[in-house]
RNA sequence: GUGGAUGUAGUUCAGUUGGUUAGAACGCUGGAUUGUGGUUCCAGAGGUCGCCGGUUCAAGUCCGGUCUUCCACCCCA
């Protein structure tokens, strides 16, 4: 019996073409990421739970994938735990492993367990898929590759920005026109502090971020109905109302902020971070976004977000400053900053703006027509001499017709043929044919390389 | 996880109040053209109508379930 094939829900073949365009993405990613003094490193696709349990909020923990443990993994489990019928119970028992949520925790442990090996600050760049148990849609995958470029073991400030100018580099290069926006939950914490909700900060953050998409009103009802007190509230509209451009903001802040040490700490690294890149002269354009908020909770300083400004489609980029990831697996007072490009999300921007190089849909250069067993050979040593030269080449591998062999360069877009017959073999050349203009001409071997290498 | 929409040749889509052999365009295969692709003309192949069940004399069409894709919420790259 034969079944339909099909892959799980929410991941994706590729076929040469989308590699190919991925491809140019990763390597334009790769390429800047190397610029900036960067080197790779690899973790596996799963680790244990107990890496990635609870890193993620409550939220996080139920979207990762977890795998059953191999053999009887049942016969171990008390009868009680079955009984409950407790996912949440339940799935210690029978799950220790899962695939990894993103790179930054993973490589936490990395820096850990490889602490006396590495070199600090630590330079790392990481390019891998990662798995979400999220309902798929647009831009939204199950199977996503990340890029993360981090610098870990390192406090300045330097880093934040050096990290603005390689999403500004990537996206310059990419052709894709981007507003970058920065905050600092430092001065989120002061906000929360200020109003006297300091413990209620992942609420407040939450709820603040969705001031542009739903709008004050439905804003403060929802602080409301998360119990955040009236008067703290009223306390907060003036700070949602700060407007201007970022040094007007900022010095609102400092007002507002003063008797909040923690506050204040983040303004002053928001104005340090600002000065840093008006020296840098970005093309992208960098604004100080209050109601940025970011989920993932183990950020602690800047948090850094990217949109492109050239169709509607979520965050393309996004990252921020941890000061104490590594502090969970025992090396305390060790702060990182990173980003993570979403290499899904600028493929779909990329594809929609038809932002790709023409160059880099092409695979053959030159295809070889067989005509049957003597001109194979004949063709042998020159498709050799062409790919000692680097040309992708490629011969036809049967004497198919004619047509058929024209039809197949044509539908890969190979740019030249070579035909090599009876008449040419006679007189030691080839005949190569331009498949762009029609034109042919019949040439040494010499002669042939040349105008392919050169055209 | 909650709510809503969707699914018909390889692809994009038609398909009337349920009614006989489910269509088109593009693509594919072959021919016109035995050493020449893209244009043109001719012919042909290709569909358990997502899957399972129900209602009916009769289901692509109505009902239930399930899966996929998409949208909103949640969250995020």
């Amino acid at each position: 019996m034969i079944q339909k094939p099909s892959i799980p829900k929410g991941t994706r073949d590729f076929l040469p073409a989308e590699v190919v365009k991925r491809n140019y993405i990763f390597d334009t990613i790769r390429e800047v990421f190397r610029l900036y003094g960067f080197q790779p490193i690899e973790t596996p696709a799963m680790e244990n739970l107990s890496t990635l349990m609870g890193k993620y909020g409550e939220e996080g923990d139920k979207l990762l994938f977890k795998i059953l443990n191999s053999g009887d993994f049942i016969s171990k489990v008390p009868e009680k735990i079955i009984d409950e019928k407790d996912s949440g119970k339940l799935t210690p028992q029978i799950s220790e492993k899962g695939l990894r949520y993103d790179l930054t925790v993973p490589f936490a442990r990395f820096v850990v367990q490889y602490r006396n090996d590495l070199t600090f600050p630590f330079r790392r760049y990481q390019i891998q898929p990662v798995w979400r148990a999220d309902r798929p849609q647009k831009g939204r995958y199950r199977e996503f590759y990340q890029c993360d470029v981090d610098v870990i073991g390192s406090d300045s400030l330097l880093n934040e920005a050096e990290l603005l100018q390689i999403v500004d580099d990537v996206f310059g290069r990419l052709k894709i026109n981007t507003v970058v926006k920065v905050n600092n939950r430092k001065i989120l914490a002061g906000i929360a502090e200020i109003i006297g909700e300091h413990n209620r900060l992942t609420d407040i953050t939450v709820a603040i971020d969705k001031l542009e998409k739903i709008g004050l009103e439905k804003v403060n009802q929802e602080l409301a109905e998360k119990g955040v007190a009236v008067e703290a509230i009223s306390r907060l509209q003036p700070i949602l109302d700060l407007s201007g451009n970022t040094s007007e903001k900022v010095g609102q802040l400092e007002a507002i902020l003063s008797t909040s040490e923690t506050g204040m700490k983040g303004v002053s690294e928001i104005k340090t971070l600002f000065e840093y890149i008006e020296r840098m002269q970005l093309t992208a354009q960098v604004e100080l976004d209050l109601t940025l908020a970011r989920g993932l909770n183990y950020y602690t300083g800047a948090i850094i977000e990217v949109k492109t400004t050239d169709m509607d489609m979520g965050s393309i980029c996004g990252g921020g400053r941890y000061d104490d990831l590594t502090g969970i697996f025992g090396l305390p007072g060790v702060s990182g900053v990173g980003v993570s490009f979403g290499a899904e999300r600028i493929y779909d921007v990329m594809e929609q703006l038809s932002l790709y190089p023409q160059k880099s849909a092409e695979s053959t250069r030159v295809l070889f027509v067989n005509f049957g067993e003597k001109e194979e050979a004949y063709c042998l040593s020159l498709l050799s001499k062409l790919r000692q030269a680097g040309v992708n080449s490629e011969i036809y591998p049967e004497s198919a017709k004619m047509k058929k062999q024209m039809t197949y360069a044509n539908k890969k877009e190979i740019p030249f043929v070579v035909l090599a017959g009876e008449s040419e073999m006679g007189s030691g050349k080839f005949t190569l044919k331009n498949m762009t203009s029609g034109e042919q001409h019949v040439v040494a071997a010499e002669e042939l390389i040349k105008i392919v290498i050169q055209s």
